[in-house]
DNA sequence: CGTCGCCTTGATGAACATCAAGGAAAGTGG
DNA sequence: CCACTTTCCTTGATGTTCATCAAGGCGACG
């Protein structure tokens, strides 16, 4: 790794110390629900504010909960700032990370089957949401129906990205699993318009060993190891990554080669 | 296991033989698309079958694909006989099987954000399927937005369950992935009315293996250990399961110890 | 009756977990 | 502002579960 390289991580670890580097606010139009928020709002579909539904209670701190595991299930929520944990807890105490969510990003859709919440969802930053009345969007698809579509879609692509993930953790070993995470990172900032060279990671390292299924000591191993390699340069939650490429190899993600199923 | 059992089990192994144990087709009632099938009917609610949507292609046969990755997305699946595997591929050809599909289930919901299919389908027996061209169902649900009420359900109800998955497949070690697999699909044979305690798994060990992403051997010997300890009466692919509780205990699926998180 | 695929069982090995100890940063209370 | 504690992270040593390797069995099928 460069000098220079170094130079810039300091740099910014000292500029951003206690205040993070990613913007405050995401913009509507990038957002998961923009279309069926902007249409609750009745305008033509550029931003999703002042509609009649959309709530935005207090921010989270850091620890709080926004909703808990067995708790009624009402909201559909987006993030608008900061992030969120989704953990599951198994009737012996055991806790799986199942994702983590990022300024646009709609949670919350596993719980709508039931009327409780199935999973429990912290926030690891101070984080606000948009907070939206399951009865009412369902009322307000029900007179648009294209709205549902909207929503059907979001639930489809969250049911591919869950299957994407048992992949990964069934088939890869440490070294993929991580690197795929550090991609799929770097690519949902990429689309919030952070740079996603630039990463700041909201997680500890014990929520990224357990969504990933591994050890703690595994993960700090693998962020030693990697920056050995110069593929990254840590400083603790802050993450340049230097080598896409050789990350993307690592991870198996290289595009070119998918074989279908012959016959 | 007492003598009895044994007998039992070769009888039916004797009866059955290149017949299968299940019921030829299942009722429509208990199917996971009865509202929206009986709407599309237009009649009351209790039989799917004669409307002007629902397609029924010939029946599949052992080891052939309802759709491939990569196929064009136009249809929603329900089992009606038989029994489908659905699986992922990844870059390096590496495969994960997603799930397996009985009588009665959706299936293909995953792809609806996307033209492509994102996962394989194979049958894993003789299978029949309902098709429902997703463009049509869409527009009948725009008529009728409760219809969509209802494919939401099952959405959130597959994420749900892809959650649950991976807290199996994290933190559970293979015991009791096993024992969970095994209540599992006792579990979703009793919703179609068949008799839960007498399985025939219609997959291979290697396919139940790739499930639970262990490895192959490691099921045979789960299956040799159950079978020692009285829990299970194994002969291929019929399997009695004779100590429900113990196999509630090894998956540590005792729903009385829920611990919420508290503060 | 012989071949093939699938399954079982035993022997060995490896990836990763667990155990243990120390260090750096962040929070706490004076 | 500075000790003090606490939490989180790192690194090394050891251990264990499960994968892999290998060989043989058994039913299915022609």
């Amino acid at each position: 790794m460069s000098v220079a390289q170094l130079r810039e991580l300091d740099s910014a670890d000292k500029i951003t110390n206690h205040v993070s580097i990613l913007p405050r606010q995401i913009s509507c139009k990038s957002c998961d629900l923009q279309k069926l928020c902007s249409s609750l709002a009745g305008d033509t579909g550029l931003s999703g504010t002042g509609n009649t539904i959309t709530e935005h209670p207090r921010p989270l701190h850091r620890g709080e909960h926004l909703f808990r595991q067995g708790d009624l299930f009402r909201h559909l929520y987006v993030v608008r700032t900061g992030s969120i944990k989704l953990y599951l807890t198994s009737y012996d105490g055991s806790e799986q990370t199942l994702n983590f969510y990022f300024p646009g990003e709609l949670l919350s859709l596993d719980s709508i089957a039931s009327q409780q919440h199935k999973t429990s969802a912290i926030a690891l930053d101070t984080t606000s949401v948009c907070r939206l009345p399951f009865e009412q969007v369902k009322r307000f698809c029900h007179q648009q129906p294209e709205l549902y579509d909207q929503l059907f879609l979001l639930a489809g692509r969250e049911i591919a990205n869950e299957h994407n993930m048992t992949l990964t953790l069934g088939q890869k070993q440490a070294e993929e699993k991580f690197a795929a995470f550090l991609l799929d990172i770097a690519r949902r900032y990429k689309n919030n318009q952070y740079d996603h060279r630039q990463l700041e990671l909201c997680m500890s390292r014990h929520d990224i060993a357990n969504y990933l299924c591994l050890a703690d000591e595994t993960i700090s191993r693998l962020f030693s190891k990697f920056s050995a390699q110069g593929i990254l340069n840590t400083n603790r939650k802050f993450v340049a990554i230097l080598d896409f490429a050789r990350l993307r190899e690592i991870a198996n993600m290289d595009q070119g080669r998918l074989q279908q199923a012959s016959n």
